[in-house]
DNA sequence: AAGGGCAGTGTGAGCGGTCACACCGACATG
DNA sequence: CATGTCGGTGTGACCGCTCACACTGCCCTT
């Protein structure tokens, strides 16, 4: 592998002037700036990455921290920044961290404090997530892709407007007619500005009474245990699931009681999984930007890495998408 | 950041016997080690992987080239990487490649060629992956989870038997007494030892005519469209669907042209992403382990990195999960 | 008693870049 | 004509670590 040493030998000037071209500082003469190209492609020379990290005390890199690789929001988010990242010419890592015990916590920071891994994306949906952001000096840079109500001491976060999702979403079967919304969460929406806000906020504002709240996992199998009880209460006619995951459990619950949807119970999800106009009902679910939300995050970090001002991150709202799995109650 | 010089002052020792405490060798007395790693305990150093993977030639890291972080085969095998690679403390990249085209190819392997991206992990289940891995200099370690009939060129490729699961999974609709079994293939199965070879051995061996291949892509609306296709023809009555994804697609087009699941026509997917025991009906599908895929990568690719002999790959063998999608045709 | 091994430790150099600064010629200025 | 300024270039040192090698005792051999 040739070293910009080699480069600057053979287009006869000093490694410095090579390091300007690649650097394209302005104070470069044009033929000479040419010579040190011609040279570069000649020799197929690449800047080393740890050699610049090293020199530089941080590399041109993001790290993305997340407690999921697999479920759509994080892998959406994901992928948003991956291809930021790809565009602007950053490498991108990637540190799961599983659970908020302080040990896996203690570990993932020191991980991510290392200059190797340049700017930090912290996927913070749910407690680990946060518990990361937390914990993270305050030298390291770093931002959140957040729940909408996580605390930021001082970080920049980014959010999706959940909480007005969540009311539209509300409010739609509150509009068919339906006394009131039941809610499935899953772990991430503790944050006051999150989906059970909105659901609160649109029950509220519209007298309807506010049922408890079934909490569940990740898993559709604790959805399905979730359904399965909200199916057994006949006062139940529209349900408002954490996700999309969860309305699949929590359908198949349904269609197991014996119970017909949108017929006897209308059900929305939330996130807009590529599958789930497929499904028999398509769902009505609130469509959600994560890729967007990616990108965003991205470009946070890398002006907090540069220290640059932090750009106005360009959002697409949540919106509601209107499919089969809601519908007017029986004898409405 | 306290450096290594730094803790060597403090402990009152070279900073070449603090180097020697970190790579843990043996030619340094008890007590000096316990000094040292008090020290660096009371400063808390962190060694720079920046400067190691300068001063080594390589970093202690692993990339993964995958051409999707969404798709759950994608996804699950990284995920067994980042474990496999969490747990024996190496940190982990991800550089995406879109499409086969050869400058985003070449830009890829620039990338990956760098010092600092450790050992590779080519994800090519499909084109654009096994474009990478042909275009890899032989100089980065790099290993490939493949399709089982990529050529491996002298790289070490890891796989999962699809042509036996996809022969069991035909087998089992040939069982239920349906004349033959047709096909809608993802991008991802040209190869010899693959889904599609299976298919055809399983036809083959039981004198079952072989139809025409329905090619889709990723998306589930092509699926949809293929669907749509087969739904139209009275001598279908048995789909193998490339994944679950287009499985769902394929079962949408059968409802929406009133053709019952599985009464009219079976269908069998392949992956059982986690929703796939949910639907309605629960999706008969064949079980990949790519978290297990993933994990043995991992070793290979670490093995391929410090030059050590190939581990030998520990895989779970694909196996037919027989759900509701799938029964005996009408007057059997 | 002189030599040879060996465990344990220290010193120099180098990985491939970047920063700070010195330098040099050309032109404008007093 | 001496001086200042500035575009363009080169030199030294350094980032934090590991390598190769030299060195110091000490014990064992002959």
């Amino acid at each position: 592998m040739p070293s910009i040493r080699d480069v600057a030998a053979a287009a006869g000037v000093s490694y410095q002037t090579v390091s300007r071209v690649l650097n394209d500082s302005p104070k470069v003469r044009a033929e000479t700036r040419a010579a040190v190209l011609a040279a570069i492609d000649r020799l197929g020379f690449r800047p080393s990455r740890a050699a610049r990290a090293l020199s530089l005390g941080r590399a041109r890199a993001i790290t993305v921290v997340t407690s999921n690789t697999v479920l759509y929001g994080y892998a959406a988010t994901l992928q948003g920044i991956e291809e930021a990242a790809r565009a602007a010419g950053l490498a991108v890592g990637i540190r799961v961290v599983e659970s908020a015990e302080p040990a896996e916590v203690k570990q993932t920071v020191d991980d991510v404090s290392d200059a190797s891994a340049g700017g930090v994306v912290v996927i913070a949906f749910d407690p680990s997530g946060v518990a990361v952001l937390e914990a993270l000096p305050r030298h390291v840079p770093a931002v959140a892709a957040a729940e909408p109500a996580a605390p930021d001491r001082g970080r920049v976060s980014i959010a999706l407007d959940e909480r007005r999702a969540a009311a539209d979403a509300t409010r739609h079967l509150l509009a068919l007619g339906h006394r009131t919304v039941h809610h499935v969460a899953i772990p991430s929406e503790g944050g006051a500005g999150g989906r059970l806000a909105g659901w609160r906020d649109a029950l509220g504002e519209s007298g309807a009474p506010i049922p408890a709240v079934l909490d569940c996992g990740w898993d559709i199998a604790s959805a399905y245990a979730a359904g399965r009880r909200l199916a057994a209460d006949p006062d139940v006619t529209a349900i408002l699931c954490g996700n999309d995951d969860i309305a699949q459990g929590v359908r198949r619950a349904l269609y197991d009681a014996g119970k017909a949807v949108p017929g006897d119970v209308s059900i929305v999800g939330f996130d807009d999984i590529p599958g789930s106009a497929y499904w028999t009902p398509a769902l009505t679910t609130v469509r959600m930007d994560f890729a967007g939300l990616g990108r965003a995050c991205f470009h946070a970090a890398v002006a907090e890495l540069t220290g640059q001002e932090q750009p106005e991150p360009a959002l697409v709202a949540p919106s509601l998408v209107v499919r089969e799995s809601t519908g007017s109650p029986r004898g409405f």
